[in-house]
DNA sequence: GGGAGTGTATGGTTTTCATCGAACACTCTG
DNA sequence: CAGAGTGTTCGATGAAAACCATACACTCCC
C-alpha cells in the first residue's frame, strides 16, 4: 500500500550540472522551445500543463520538445492528475550556465 | 589607383548587434565551431589563418563553418596575402550577448 | 465502467544541416 | 608565366532533427 497518486512512469530528468554546454545551446536554438521557455518563465512554477502552450505544432512534436528541454536540465515535470505540469529550473540552470537563461528570456 | 592589396571580394560580416539570439545559439551548438572559437580565443587577433585549425573536416566544410561564425557575429576575417586571417569579436559579441562567450570558452 | 481529456510512443515523411569531392579563383614565389 | 598554397563555390550524399497521424496509456468525472 504505497502512497502513490499516479501509476504512470515519472519522466526522466537530467540535472543541469550533468548537461554539456553544447546540449544546452542546442536545446535553446529552436524557435518552439524558446517560446516554451519564455512562456514558462512568465508564470509561477507548476501552473502550466504541457498542452497549455501556444505553439504551432501537434501534440507529438510538443511532447518531443519537452523531452529535449528536460534532457537539457531546463524544465522539470510532475504529473498532476491527468496533466503534466511544468517548472522552469531557473536557479539550477543559472548556476550551471550563468546568464544563458537571461539571454533567452530578454526580448530584443 | 586605389590602395588595394587584394582583388578578392571581402567576406560579408554581420555585426553582433544584428544577430538574433537563436542564430548565436545555433552557431555555437556545433562541436567543430566550438573548437574553432576556443582555439581562436587562445591567440592574438589576426594571427590564425582558416587552414591552421585542428578540426577533423575538409576544406569545404571548414569554409562553411567560418561562414556561419561570421554570420553570427562571432568572427571577423581579413585577407592577408593568400591567407584569410581571423579575429574573435570578443567585446562586440559580449556586449550583445553578455556571458555567452564565457560559457563556451570555459572548459567544464 | 464508459467517455472525455491529456500526454507518450511508434512509424514514416520532410526538412535541415554537416560533409565531401571536384572545380574554380586569387596570391605569392620561383 | 607556371606552379604551389589557400580558400570558396557547387552539386551530391548521408545523417540528424522536426513534424504529423495514428494508436496507446493513464486519470478523472459522470
Amino acid at each position: 500500500m504505497v502512497e502513490r497518486t499516479s501509476h504512470r512512469a515519472a519522466p526522466e530528468h537530467t540535472h543541469p550540472d550533468d548537461v554539456p554546454v553544447q546540449t544546452a545551446l542546442a536545446a535553446l536554438a529552436d524557435p518552439v522551445r524558446i517560446t516554451l521557455v519564455r512562456e514558462l518563465s512568465g508564470c509561477p512554477a507548476w501552473t502550466r500543463s504541457c498542452g497549455s502552450f501556444d505553439v504551432p505544432v501537434g501534440k507529438a512534436a510538443l511532447s518531443h520538445h519537452f523531452t529535449v528541454l528536460r534532457g537539457a536540465g531546463l524544465v522539470e515535470q510532475r504529473d498532476e492528475g491527468p496533466k503534466r505540469v511544468n517548472r522552469l529550473r531557473r536557479e539550477e540552470f543559472d548556476a550551471r550556465f550563468p546568464g544563458l537563461l537571461a539571454l533567452v528570456l530578454r526580448e530584443d
